[in-house]
DNA sequence: GCGTGAATGGGCCGAATGACCTATCCGGGT
DNA sequence: ACCCGGATAGGTCATTCGGCCCATTCACGC
């Protein structure tokens, strides 16, 4: 049960190390397309487990493809590989049905696992793009943590999850126990200092900044 | 150049088995922690390249003796290992400064490649959360390009978007070239359609369900 | 043709909102 | 001892907002 693959990608260097290395690790390579028209001809005479499909291919690039291919009813894994990070092309690679998505600078070693887990049906994500979303969740974690340096005070912060939790201002009052005038205070202390000029814009704005979150 | 390895769970029977599937794989076992503070202790002595921490322990967690492990100026990686995907698990997970997170029940092949990727230093996350990840870029995706099925007209969506852009009633009316009024019977049917009372409620509603976009 | 829903518009009214002003109290830092 | 910022609270005011009536036009489908 040796993983049937196949390659797509117009680099014919690359196309042949990636060829070499892939049966090293034991795949078996059923072809290699040029272009994007011929990975989906290829694909469907072919069938192979899994396909490593460059996004950047002349005659329909490696998205458009792999759109193809899924929607002609194939069960082949589509792997698409990349030579930089981009979050557009990923969610544009998600949407065409992509089982995964490697950036071209990993090992062989990475691709060969990517390969295997792609084929095994498990989503596949290049290290270096989890990383880069495991950054963002630790700068949006930064962020809302930051116990120094916060625009708003505790109480106004208060003030704006109630908010955006759907209080309106005497149930906010109610909520923190003070006054609807103490509530409408923070309120305006608040629009300054996030350059809102209503509690609508105040709320998103704090959501954009973290300090707030939506359930 | 082996990888020195070391495995922290208070599961005697899991704890033996992964060491013994581990050191399979060619890891060096420098050593097994039964609990938080013995890993912290067993981590600053055997200076591993890798330690598997479980995250629910006796004496200290896994995510509280990573964090104490980072403090201490260690450089050994830490992959956490958990029982269920759980999304506040993982941010804690990552701000303890966690270089990986798998599922326990992932298999020997894959737990060995994550420990092989974090020791040369890549963030891991297990497939399963990768796909937890993508799954959702795929609900939000499908929600805002889902033509059909639109819970708020497509004047009404409008109406939205340029209240998430800041604009009051007039504005929208001005930049819709329609009447106040106009404006104001959108929002009714808009608060019906999306249970809101008001437009801050309606707004973040239409943010969490992917109508309108923040800048 | 007839109904239905989307989009447009009006009037009315009470409640909520935001702007601007003042004031007290307290804790931390100069 | 003094000042400052945060939190509390009050007053007044015009504006906005949302609820509740209503009507017209147009396009689509049955």
């Amino acid at each position: 049960m040796t993983i049937k693959l196949m390659l797509a990608d117009d680099h014919r260097m690359l196309r042949e190390g990636l060829s070499r290395s892939m049966a090293d690790e034991g795949f078996d390579i059923v072809g290699e397309a040029q272009d994007g028209f011929e990975a989906i001809r290829m694909a469907s005479q072919l069938k192979p487990d899994v396909i490593l499909m460059d996004v950047s291919m002349p005659n329909c690039d490696g998205v458009e493809a792999c759109r193809q291919v899924k929607s002609s009813g194939s069960l082949s894994k589509v792997v698409m590989l990349t030579m930089h990070v981009d979050k557009e092309v990923l969610t544009n690679a998600i949407r065409a049905g992509a089982t995964g998505y490697l950036i071209k600078d990993c090992s062989t070693r990475e691709i060969a696992d990517a390969v295997r887990m792609a084929a095994s049906g498990e989503t596949v994500l290049s290290p270096q793009l989890a990383k880069s979303m495991l950054d963002e969740v630790r700068r949006l974690d930064e962020r809302a943590s930051t116990e120094e340096e916060r625009v708003v005070t505790k109480r106004e912060e208060e003030v704006l999850q109630l908010i955006a939790d759907g209080c309106s201002t005497p149930e906010v009052a109610e909520g923190l126990y003070i006054s609807q005038k103490t509530v409408k205070n923070h309120l305006a202390s608040i629009y300054q200092k996030l350059d809102a000029r209503d509690r609508t814009q105040a709320v998103l704005q704090a959501v954009r900044m973290g300090i707030v979150h939506l359930d």
